[in-house]
DNA sequence: GATTTCCGTGATACCTTCTCACTCATGGAG
DNA sequence: CTCCATGAGTGAGAAGGTATCACGGAAATC
């Protein structure tokens, strides 16, 4: 009855996979607010209605695509989770610039209203996670005594891994400052600059 | 004829000026994405077709509006310029935070096919200006030798400021490990860990 | 006072998301 | 094998968006 190996099961499932391909190239060209449903529709020899069938609204296509962009990432992360914090850095520069709407989707300018499904909440849990592994091992950075106070406080988000606030401290200071170089090149704030972005962001990746 | 207080030109200025505010009341509450023409006609009690007398098009006004974002930064970093580093990061964050949109629509998620105008970058060249003049005083930062030698190659974005490569480099860590911090912030990714991201904010202004 | 300039409106074209009634093919049950 | 219910897809249409156009009228200019 409900086997979910049924052909209807299939068909929706094949169609499913297709209009999100569809909407990644949409995206991947001209960003996430030009995804229209009915251009996808069109692409796939459709009319617009139909999709309404696989996909509640324009938002929940969107939100599904942006927790794929999250559990891609989570995979990333996990197949270099043995290279340490350096290894970690180079494979998100890596999965950032193989598509950077995709980056965007998940670190970029939020709509006001929209609350993001807890979905992406424990996947970004599982990143952090994988981040925090990486920054128990390695030179202790420099002391902030202030910052690590009060952060052996508001712990909570460290999931139960009990890393040190050095640590912690560590695991946020590389989270901002790679997003930092990261962000700022994807957005093309260093093109007309001339200097090469890599350089930068290895030099924040070593100070780590 | 041509006089800038003419009825018809005064006019003119005060209805775009009302125009440019509903505007930014819209994006404050929604995004740029958000900023509908038709909606501020109908709030000014006013048909749609009658902005066009105003802006060319919707996207003449929001480039209109990047350009107004530019030049306030701009301002408020030069009304901080004698404060060193540490002013200019505190008034970073709080002209970010008086308006997190405003921040977006800076250092935000970029659209692909948009080209920012020749204003706002000879904007940003100022901005810089100020932020290497802030970076020119100070500490030394740790060494980083490829990088300042790479940077002694492609310096053409200091517009004949003369700085050191280290000072440089100062500079533009300060602009990505500030920015890093911000946009994560203001981008709501540390509502649900607790902490007070002001104290991360510090921890990195007093790092630099 | 006559004329020109230009603001605002209504109509229109074309796009979007999204709902609804309807048709029709397909898969599963008897 | 037959019947029928499930569900995919379509066309119409509402509501709202950008943008263009011709036109009327008010206001500034001459």
């Amino acid at each position: 009855m409900e086997d979910a190996t049924s052909p209807r099961a299939r068909y929706r499932a094949q169609v499913r996979t297709e209009i999100k391909e569809h909407a990644w190239r949409q995206i991947a060209g001209a960003g996430a607010s030009a995804l229209s449903l009915n251009a996808i529709a069109k692409n796939m020899g459709m009319t617009g209605p139909a999709l309404y069938r696989y996909f509640g609204s324009r938002d929940d296509l969107l939100t599904e695509l942006v927790t794929d962009a999250y559990r891609s990432l989570a995979d990333t992360f996990r197949a270099a989770s043995g290279e340490g914090l350096t290894g970690l850095g180079h494979a998100l520069r890596g999965w950032a610039l193989a598509d950077p709407q995709r980056y965007f989707l998940v670190y970029g300018t939020p709509v006001p209203g929209y609350h993001a499904p807890d979905d992406v909440t424990a996947i970004a849990a599982e990143i952090m996670a994988v981040l925090l592994d990486a920054c128990a091992t390695g030179p202790a950075p420099a002391p902030a005594p202030d910052l690590d106070a009060h952060l052996a406080g508001h712990r909570a988000w460290d999931g139960g891994h009990g890393a040190s606030e050095p640590v912690l401290r560590r695991a946020l200071t590389a989270w901002t400052r790679l997003h930092g170089v990261l962000s700022l090149e994807l957005a093309g704030h260093f093109t007309g600059m001339g200097f090469d972005p890599v350089l930068l962001f290895d030099a924040e990746l070593s100070a780590l």
